[in-house]
DNA sequence: CAACAACTTGTCTTTCCGGTCAGCAATAAG
DNA sequence: CTTATTGCTGACCGGAAAGACAAGTTGTTG
C-alpha cells in the first residue's frame, strides 16, 4: 500500500517486521506473566494480530518462547565476552565489565526478567545451553581474575563468587526493578537512577577487588 | 493413632500439623512452577492429600498463594529489622546483616524464589506491603548508613544502592542456584558452598563501604 | 450410644487455552 | 487474466484446571 520502493518482495519484509514485533510483544508478556501465566491470546493481542495469525508465525507457545530467550542469551553472549582484552588493567576491564552489564539490564529489562524466571524455575529449557556455553566463558574469566591474583593485581578475592555478585549486582536492576521503584518512591527508573547505579556498583566492585589504582570519582 | 497423650483436640493438631505441611509444599511448587504453573492438583499430589482435601484447608490458590507469600514475608522483616542496633560499628552491624540474608537463602530457597517471582512480575500481590513495610524500613536504614557517612565511619558510597547491591547478591544464592550448580560444576550447593559464599559476600560489601576497620580473615 | 462437628473423597460443571482445519484474501508470477 | 503462493481468519476440538456440591467417614462430646 504504501510502500511502492521496496518492490522485492514486499511481502517478506512484513514478516521479518511482524516476526520481530511479535518477539518483542512477546517478551514483554513472558516477562510480567511467566511462561505458563501468557496466553498465546494475550501475546496475540499485545501485538495487536489474531491468535491464528500468531501462530502461523510460531507455530507453538514453546517455540515461540526459546526463541525469545535466545534473542536475548545471543545479545548477552555478544556483549559479555570480551574479559579476554589482555593489556588493560583490571580496573579498566571491570569497569567496562560492568557497565556493558548494566547497560544490558537498562536496555533489555523484559528479556531479563524472562531469563530470571527461567533460571529461578530450574532452567528446564537452558540448562543445556548454560552447561555448554556459559560455563565455558565462565571458567576462561575465573581463570584471567585468578591471574590477576596471582601477579598481585587485586586482592585475594574469591574469584567465582565475585562474578556471581557483579550479575546479581547489575541483574537486579532490570528484574527488581519494581521494588526499586517502590522504595525510591519514583514511578520508573530513568536515566539518572541507571547512571548512579551503575557508578555505585562499579566502585563498590573495584573497592572490593582492591584493584591497584582507585582512582574513581 | 499414635498421639494418646495428646488429649485435647488431636484433630486441631493434625489440622495445624497439615496445614504447615500444605504451605510447604506448596512453596515449593510454586518456586518451580511459577503461580500459573501451579496447579491445585500438583500442590495437593505433592502434600500427599486429594485436590478437594486442599480445597478444605485453603479455599482457593489465590489465598494459599498469598499465605506461602507471607509466611516469608514474616520471616524476613522479623530477620532482617535490626539494623538499628546501635552502639556496635557499622562493620559489625553489616557483617551480620549479610550473614543473616545469606542464611536466609540458605534455610528458605523456595520462599524467596517465590518472592523473586512475584517481584519480577510486577508485585501484582505485594506492592502494597512493599510500600507499606518495606519502605518504612528502608528509609530508616538508610538514615542510619547516611550518619555513618557523617560521622565518617564509612566511605561516601552510595546507601542506597549499597542496600540493592546487598539484596541481590545474598538472594542470588537463592533464585539463581541452579546456574551456580552449573557453573561450579556441582549437582547440589552444600554447606562449604554457602559458608564461601558468605565469607566472600561479606568480605565484599566490608571492602566496598571502607570499613574503618578492615580486620578479615 | 447418639448426635454433632470435622474431615475426606467422587462427581460434575464451567471456563480457559493450545492447537487444528478449512477456507477466504492478497500478492506474486506467468 | 490466470494461476499459484503466501498471508490471514472463523469455527471448532480436546484437554486441563478451578471450584461447587453432595455424600460418606471419622472423631468428639453429651
Amino acid at each position: 500500500m504504501t510502500d511502492k520502493k521496496t518492490k522485492r518482495t514486499k511481502q517478506s519484509i512484513n514478516r521479518e517486521e511482524l516476526e520481530s514485533r511479535i518477539l518483542r510483544c512477546a517478551e514483554v508478556v513472558f516477562a510480567e506473566k511467566g511462561y505458563n501465566g501468557s496466553s498465546m491470546e494475550a501475546i496475540a493481542a499485545s501485538a495487536s494480530i489474531s491468535k491464528q495469525n500468531l501462530i502461523y508465525y510460531f507455530s507453538n507457545k514453546e517455540l515461540l518462547y526459546q526463541r525469545v530467550l535466545k534473542e536475548m542469551l545471543d545479545i548477552w553472549i555478544e556483549k559479555l565476552s570480551f574479559l579476554e582484552t589482555q593489556g588493560d588493567t583490571p580496573e579498566t576491564v571491570i569497569r567496562r565489565y560492568v557497565r556493558e552489564k548494566m547497560q544490558l539490564s537498562r536496555l533489555y529489562p523484559n528479556g531479563s526478567k524472562v531469563f530470571a524466571h527461567e533460571i529461578i524455575s530450574g532452567a528446564p529449557v537452558l540448562k543445556e545451553y548454560l552447561i555448554s556455553h556459559l560455563k565455558p566463558q565462565f571458567d576462561r574469566d575465573v581463570i584471567l581474575v585468578k591471574s590477576w591474583i596471582s601477579k598481585g593485581l587485586v586482592d585475594d578475592i574469591d574469584p567465582e563468587h565475585l562474578f556471581f555478585t557483579i550479575w546479581a549486582a547489575t541483574q537486579t536492576y532490570a528484574d527488581f526493578s519494581v521494588q526499586m521503584e517502590v522504595l525510591l518512591g519514583k514511578h520508573r527508573l530513568d536515566e539518572a537512577d541507571f547512571e548512579r547505579a551503575e557508578s555505585a556498583v562499579t566502585d563498590f566492585v573495584v573497592r572490593a577487588l582492591g584493584a591497584k589504582k582507585n582512582n574513581y570519582k
